[in-house]
DNA sequence: TTAATTTAGCACCGACTTGGTGCTTTTAAA
DNA sequence: TTTAAAAGCACCAAGTCGGTGCTAAATTAA
């Protein structure tokens, strides 16, 4: 259904939490109870985040994540790329394994696709993603409540 | 991985063919031949395209499927969505089973990304797909050998 | 009428992916 | 030394995906 997954959700949510939380450390356990998602799992997209150098660990008592970088140097697509590995939009793209150059017919038109679906995911950063950065954009619940003030 | 089904993707190249056939009846033993792709789930592919009525289908000998309407009419989300169903970037988006309104903060602007590859998908038709059509992109390879002319 | 051709419907299966967990080790602070 | 935390690795259940089997219904041709 062309969907994200799980993991690039969570990684998602757990990036602009940290964006939101100054340069502190922030434990898996207390992050996973404020977003109220799977603890175990969260550490796992985290490790996985740390070891492309995206967000600093620090282990031992009040470790943590905390954000490596500017927020606004990376895009939902370097996040996607990190935790679902290589987007490929389908198999029908040259050189990849459609091997059925003289019938397909399509795999121009989905080139382009593909090139503009991933030029979508590289126009948002993780500033986008974070309250309380100016790039941050509000979800319609909060836009709500914004307007009744 | 962020990909398309092959339902997607022998869907796409179904319709194209077809719609480079001129108006008459193709079989799936025909196209799956011609296309190199497996027959019966081509033929499941195109039973869905006809229940959508995006195509005609005859049964009996000479008959097939054959296009219903203008392939301009129709875009690459439409047959995704019928395809694959709904398409749903992620669980978070309001009105979804994201149901951490208070903390999630991300689904503002991932609303805004589905909107978006939402927009690339309406942007194609089956005209960009169908090789004789004025739209039609070529595939690279093609385009190379055109330049070689 | 009968046989052949073709789609329609429905169920099913094996392999892979996804979401999630268990367990042990390593690091660091108190 | 104890405790809190990440790192590593393996594992599992459920779902999705690609693909197939089988039977029925429609249509044409002989």
């Amino acid at each position: 259904m062309l969907r994200l997954t799980k993991r690039s959700e969570y990684g998602l949510m757990a990036l602009a939490y940290l964006g939101s939380r100054a340069a502190e450390f922030c434990s898996v356990r207390e992050m996973a109870e404020d977003m109220a998602v799977p603890a175990r799992l969260l550490a796992e997209v985290l490790k996985d985040l740390a070891r492309a150098e995206l967000i600093n660990s620090q282990r031992g008592p009040n470790g943590g994540y905390q954000f490596a970088k500017d927020p606004t140097h990376f895009t939902i697509f370097d996040i996607v790329e990190i935790l679902e590995g290589e987007v490929q939009f389908t198999n029908c793209a040259p050189g990849l394994t459609c091997t059925r150059e003289s019938s397909c017919t399509i795999h121009g038109a989905i080139s382009k696709v593909a090139e503009q679906v991933k030029g979508v995911l590289d126009g948002f950063t993780l500033a986008h993603l974070t309250p309380g950065h100016p790039d941050h954009m509000m979800s319609a619940a909060t836009a709500a409540k914004s307007l009744q003030v």
